[in-house]
DNA sequence: ATTAGCACTCTCGTCTTGAGAGTGCTAATA
DNA sequence: TATTAGCACTCTCAAGACGAGAGTGCTAAT
């Protein structure tokens, strides 16, 4: 069980994967023979072939098939064989292009990040809004709608809008709202839930404060949860083109998956936790139903504070240099997007 | 071409049209004769869908198979034969309660009805957030975040949230930003884009103003255009388990039509103008990309005012009754929430 | 260590075939 | 005249047969 590989046989899984990642068909001695990078006679191929697949690393569907790259054999690439991949500079400028062409609205911008990356990798692709994970009230407002109706309209420091119906107990006018609105603002900025629970309110408040110092608590506190984060989805299209597919079973499988906000928020911790691209292949996903899927994440944004999670996820039969080179540049130029108008705010609090 | 059909051939229409939509499978003539509603032999069955056949009611998808309900069939079922459905009570109070458990939350309840839809018709479901058709300003807000970036809040007197980032020309702190926009919260408070652009601002007003007025207006008339429905999609997956989706292309078609907001947004124009469920089957459709599907929508919310719309969407053979009676459940209900909030409002400026 | 040659295995598309489904027609019946 | 039993006819569909082709592993030669 050495992971040590010859070079020949490194240079045979490579162009194995690389192959079965463009044609999704078992990819045969010959085929390989024929490539110019390898000059050696089918023969020796099939000889190389039988070690990888005694180690592990590739499949033979049946005896007289090609063979087909294994998840450990997708694993070793992405480790040992696909280098660094970086998108072309002319990729990078339309891109750029399109986010500049766009309005300065964060929800947009997640929106066009999660659009672009599905057709750059041609698989889905989800990103989340970004958000921090202590959420911290910004500023809020009650506007009167109704008789004893009243929306509570909350805005956190990280750009999260959030909005609640009020019934009030008593009827108020939309000037004396504003006015308990514009003093409580005062003492409730810059709180988190927790703190915002403890604040202490002037003793002469009316009761109203209290009832919305609660409710912005109980706002804030589902902010803090990862689920609370909104989840974009992009490029069920795409996915329907992948042969893997074709079984219907198999696509209803993921249609679930990508409907539940559940299991993809699952991935979302994880993800925060490290630096960096991370790529997660078939059976090393916890979830059963995730094993024979694919993802490719990475977080964006600033790393303690207001951020957010982007990746492609498809069959394991995945253009594996492609989605991480187009991951990470398009969280890096979130990354940036968020920081010029979080940034300095955040490093003026620290 | 009459349109008169004898009462049996219309009993024999509705049952085969009730048998297919359960079934999926092409009705014979002795399925329909074992039914106790007809008390006649399987012969005279067969004369009746011949007859029916030729009057272009059903079907027949090859020499030996039963018959099939055509696109006219479904529209003679849907408008003589189906009578009115009505939800059961169990049912109708399960909704209820899901509805009173969950938070005062506009967009919480267009999800809830989007997602209960489509698990009642197991079909997709669809659901718009409601919005006037003239925007009109309730209260914006400027919030500082970091140096020379703002974020200007927009509440639309429909309850529509939408934020805008902003690039200042000079530093405002957020002490002068408040200030400035609850002086002019008082001059653009219920104005429409139109408006906006007219409004006449005080002489000595900081060119911040202006410039602010103008993205409010930008703003507000980019929610008048119909394509800014924020689209609520729902049970997906509950087609993929339909029998005319097996073949994959077929499926391909549903799908790009569902993630593309633009064929959907088309039909939301010609339901918002008339009342009640309307019902649009296969080559009704104006886009040949839905020719082969049925749709059962209706508006609600309040009639010139803050209003959406609600439907299903799925192939052709669909229970109409229940489509239906669901979509005017859920549509009227949401019309009442509406109400309650927004009502008396629209009552009192009238 | 590599490779040519070859026998072997398994898949896949095509073809055949027969059973079964469901019809339309005809002639008998009420 | 309207209905129905009976039956021949057509077409689909599943199952089996079959051969071509793909691709391998092994052996022996280089």
């Amino acid at each position: 069980m050495g992971d040590e590989l010859s070079e020949r046989q490194r240079a045979i899984l490579r162009l194995l994967i690389e192959q079965y990642v463009a044609t999704a068909r078992p990819v045969a001695s010959d085929v390989l023979a024929a490539n110019p990078h390898l000059t050696v006679s089918p023969a020796t191929i099939r000889n190389a072939m039988a070690d990888l697949e005694r180690a592990g690393y590739i499949l033979q569907p049946h005896t007289s098939a090609g063979r087909v790259p294994s998840d450990k054999g997708y694993r070793y690439f992405v480790e040992h064989l696909m280098g660094t991949a970086i998108l072309p500079q002319s990729e990078q400028r339309t891109i750029d292009h399109q986010f500049h062409q766009v309005e300065l609205d964060v929800e947009e911008w997640m929106h066009l990040a999660a659009s672009l990356l599905s057709r750059l990798v041609h698989n889905a692709a989800v990103v989340t809004t970004p958000h921090s994970t202590i959420p911290r009230l910004k500023h809020f407002q009650l506007l009167d709608l109704a008789e004893r109706r009243a929306m509570l309209l909350l805005v956190v420091q990280d750009g999260t809008l959030t909005q609640q119906l009020l019934t009030l107990e008593e009827d108020w006018d939309q000037e004396h709202l504003s006015a308990l609105a514009t003093e409580a603002n005062k003492h409730f900025h810059h709180l988190s839930a927790g703190e915002l629970a403890e604040a202490v309110l002037p003793p002469d408040a009316p009761p109203l404060l209290s009832r919305v110092r609660a409710v912005l608590a109980g706002l804030l506190a589902r902010l803090e949860e990862p689920a609370a984060s909104r989840l974009h989805r992009e490029g069920l299209s795409q996915l329907i083109d992948q042969p893997e597919f074709r079984e219907t079973d198999r696509l209803k499988q993921m249609l679930d998956l990508l409907e539940g906000d559940s299991i993809l928020l699952s991935i979302v911790p994880a993800v925060q936790a490290r630096e960096g691209v991370q790529i997660i292949i078939g059976d090393e996903h916890r979830s059963d139903q995730m094993r024979n899927c694919s993802v490719v994440v990475a977080r964006y944004g600033l790393p303690n504070d207001v951020n957010g999670v982007i990746g492609v996820i498809g069959p394991t039969r995945m253009p594996y240099g492609r989605a991480v080179s187009s991951v990470r540049y398009l969280s890096d130029l979130l990354t940036g997007l968020l920081d010029q108008i979080y940034g300095a705010n955040s490093r003026a609090d620290a």
